[in-house]
DNA sequence: ACAGATATGTTATGATATAACATAACATAT
DNA sequence: ATATGTTATGTTATATCATAACATATCTGT
């Protein structure tokens, strides 16, 4: 019933495997997916779509695991920074990286008729983007690619 | 001495220019360049960097051409919706668009050292973005491509 | 047990953005 | 010239997003 990428999967094993995997990650590089941490990236991976940091707040605030903004947005920061969750900034929320594991340069795309957010990735060095950067002699640090339109659901459905 | 996309250039002439060519495609196309959106314009080409819509507001307030943030916020609203002007999603701020009269879609590279932004462009359809969509069966509406990074001129200057 | 580093709790505030409603200016049809 | 619809502006209030700063706790290695 979830859209991942727009398609059908098998969503709590999504899910299970997001966690595995960040675990994994985060034991092999001594980082601490502290049980804040551990609960923001779930409830990211819960859905495809963009969630605000007042939003996660909430849920954590009736979890009882923290009550005040820098709370959500220090684990958020976390899951950002070592690249196990993005922010999609044309909506200044969060999602959960679709492609743990792989360094890549992430390419979203938002529809705007039913906020789910799609994850698919460029190679930078070979892309359009990488060349023009090249050009101009510009050292890339990040990057940021959102596409907003709509998903092939809501054309069907005719949401457009 | 100023930036443009990093590189030299007679600045007055290219304010002078930007307007022009402003005023005259809201006269083919029936728009009102009014005196605050010209302004606001104005304020955007004098540099090439992002401004917040704060900042704006604070020039306009100083100038009596008004006071409130829907003020900044509308005439913004109207140089992006019509192709004046950008959103950088990244900065929540605005720049003045740097391919005038030409249908784009728009790539920024920000320097997080000097804060310039230079503006150069992609055609959709080749590009890696417009396939990934397409494979997707995703209808572009929108796109904003940003990349951050460190320029030319701070990497001479070290401030890498 | 201690010292240093990292994570969490909390208060307060800063920064960005828009809803909603009132008024004014402009276009144009009679 | 005046009525009408439309677009733009003025203004208040508030929503939403984000972080500085400081106190406390927990974890790690010695």
């Amino acid at each position: 019933m979830d859209a991942i990428g727009f398609g059908q999967h098998n969503h709590a094993e999504c899910i299970r495997q997001g966690l595995d995997s960040v675990d994994a990650q985060c034991k092999a590089a001594g980082l601490k997916f502290t049980p804040v941490r551990r609960r923001v990236l779930e409830m990211l991976l819960a859905e495809h779509r963009a969630h605000g940091a007042y939003e996660i707040l909430d849920n954590l605030r009736t979890e009882g695991l923290g009550s005040q903004p820098p709370v959500s947005y220090r684990a958020l920061e976390f899951l950002v920074k070592n690249g196990f969750a993005h922010k999609i900034e044309r909506l200044n929320a969060f999602i959960a990286c679709a492609h743990l594991a792989e360094n890549h340069a992430p390419v979203f795309l938002i529809c705007r008729a039913c906020d789910s957010v799609a994850e698919t990735y460029t190679d930078l060095t070979r892309s359009v983007l990488g060349r023009a950067a090249k050009t101009a002699g510009f050292q890339i640090e990040r990057t940021a690619v959102e596409i907003e339109g709509i998903c092939t659901t809501c054309q069907e459905g005719g949401a457009a």
